[in-house]
DNA sequence: TTGAAAGCGCTAACAC
DNA sequence: GTGTTAGCGCTTTCAA
């Protein structure tokens, strides 16, 4: 196979000019080229099976028709569906995607920008979010305005403090419908297990859950832990522990946390539902092939991973698109680790008086 | 912020021309500097905070700094890890990662590999299996005959028809392994979930079981499914339909698959390890967290994906690396979910009285 | 030891 | 409508 064809080739075929080749190839090329001319060109190119050297293009582009995907990590089901929707969403438009772990390491996350930046990526995706340590913050912002200056653009996936375009799930509505879920249940001592309380996505999901309790006069209480499983496993301990009232159910933050708690439960020979019912966020796959299977909150993530591309692409075209942050509904997925409480005596008469048809409500979108 | 600096600034900046800047500034380069000049050309370069423009660098070597990961599914935690492994690498080397997503879908795959071709990229990691099917590797022959062709590497992450360098899991060993840990137990009557037939790695990990099982006079038999959970799931079925002899223990080619296997179980009320030992193969992340832990062959994903890249990086340089597969230990981890079988009898009661109860307590199945 | 000049493959002023 | 020309930012002949 000899060397890939070039324009100068698929100009020589046509009799044309590199010039004119070009334009008549350019699809947003508004400059008059004579029908016959063009179609001669596009015959020529078709023939010669002509592809442009996307770096050619790039280098006097300044940009190049790469996005990239910044994850905490892509070993995690949130961000591996996030990745997954990007990428296709990218491919159809031709471009390819980067991955960058940043490991939820600041240096290491600022490092990878600096390269995206270097590299004049289109636009890059922040899925996670971001810490509030003015020094990072300071960095990152250099970075990411270069970026802006040579027309890339940035969307976030999560809420972040910067004042970027953002495509984020409606943690907070989510969590007060999860919490709803529980209280129509008939509980009224329901803990939450948080995420890490300096991260935006924690707080969201903590208010939803807060403004549910507040609104059906239960108190409220919580404990945190970092997303993992062994963290949400960790936090369990801590809400079994609590003596003061007897909690009836848990929403933990997210499922991996959930799935951590769910063993913990296990171990201690804790009953779900019957005992607690435990409820998760984010509804990763596989949860129905957990036992028991998880009731959490479905967040669409390949479609904000997608969403968070267009995103890129409508910023390209100068269409900031409004509004700035779009908010993705969420559903109430039930399944099996929720449940009425145990009738202790109080619950009973809760569940008596109100006509509490949960299942029947389960599926109502925001 | 102004426009990024130039080579030709920190020349201007040194005193230099922008070729005497160039070599002084590149490590690779034996053409001699004067010392001093040198220093003055780094120290500008300091100042400056000079970087150079990789698209230009790009162009010029034609081949880009980065490379890509070409995987099934992003969201299988398999490849997660593989991509995990293999950006953290590159990223060792200044090289960014592209992450393609064939959704099992040969025509995708093409697409993306033509587009990476077409990018220049300096290496491709095939992070899966490949079809056998002749278009298809007729195809790709083409595609990554270029890529070799302008001096890009290709390295296989599993067993491949292609003869490129390959970094891949010991397949086969760790199946004969976790056989033989089966065996050692008192079982006799093992059954396999294999992977799809057409598929190598499915190949080399039914070739570890026929050997333990032939080599200890057991008669084996097998069934396959796709790599998911609900494959899994399915084939589990499959198996305690089977009447003609009861199966105590079955070994499942991948952990995806033994979920799904294990939920089945759970539905129908079979006890796992009491009633029939399960065990699985990769140890993806979580596997602590189910009920029960489940028994695995430990393959190091993520090592295998910062070989695939360490190899790449090795092709650059020119040393193939021998030999050309290199063969990944994997270790045996033994949890819970296998056990020495149980008395006969006990075992035949509860495979033959559950199946008809088990309908009743599923819910939400997709 | 240094520098001038010629590209890498493409696009976009600016003529004609 | 078409072509000529000048770069995008860098590396590498080739000459001095």
């Amino acid at each position: 196979m000899p060397r890939p064809p070039l324009l100068s080739d698929v100009a020589a075929a046509a009799h044309v000019s590199i010039t004119t080749a070009s334009r008549a190839l350019d699809p947003n090329s508004d400059h008059p080229v004579k029908p016959r001319t063009r179609e001669r060109v596009q015959a020529a190119a078709a023939r010669l099976a002509y592809h442009p050297n996307p770096m050619a293009r790039a280098l006097r582009a300044r940009r190049s028709p790469t996005i990239a995907v910044v994850v905490h990590d892509v070993s995690d089901p949130y961000f591996a569906e996030i990745v997954r929707g990007a990428t296709h969403e990218a491919s159809t438009h031709g471009f390819l995607t980067i991955v960058c772990n940043s490991d939820r390491d600041p240096a290491t996350e600022l490092r990878y920008v600096q390269m995206l930046c270097l590299n004049r990526v289109g636009g890059v995706l922040f899925a996670g979010g971001g810490l509030e340590e003015p020094a990072y913050r300071r960095e990152l912002r250099g970075y990411t305005q270069s970026i802006g200056e040579y027309g890339g653009a940035i969307v976030a996936l999560a809420p972040r403090a910067e004042s970027w375009a953002a495509e984020i799930p409606d943690n907070r509505g989510g969590a007060r419908m999860v919490t709803e879920h529980l209280l129509s249940l008939g509980h009224r001592s329901i803990a939450m297990i948080g995420g890490p309380p300096f991260v935006r996505t924690s707080r969201e999901r903590e208010l939803g859950y807060l403004a549910a309790m507040e609104a059906a006069g239960a108190a409220p209480w919580v404990t945190t832990a970092d997303f993992s499983r062994s963290g949400g496993a960790d936090a369990m301990s801590r809400v079994l522990a609590r003596r003061e009232r007897r909690i009836t159910a848990v929403f933990v933050a997210t499922d991996s946390m959930a799935l951590g708690a769910l063993s913990e439960l296990r171990r201690r020979g804790v009953h779900v539902p019957d005992d607690l019912s435990v409820a998760g966020f984010d509804d990763i796959p596989g949860l129905d092939f957990v036992d028991p299977s998880l009731t959490t909150v479905r967040v669409p993530m390949a479609e904000i991973g997608a969403a968070g591309v267009s995103r890129l692409f409508g910023l390209f075209d100068g269409k900031p698109g409004r509004p700035r942050i779009r908010v993705h509904p969420v559903d109430l997925v039930v399944r099996d680790s929720t449940s009425a409480p145990r009738p202790t005596r109080a619950v009973r008469l809760r569940l008596t008086s109100s006509p509490a048809s949960a299942l029947t409500t389960t599926r109502h979108r925001r």
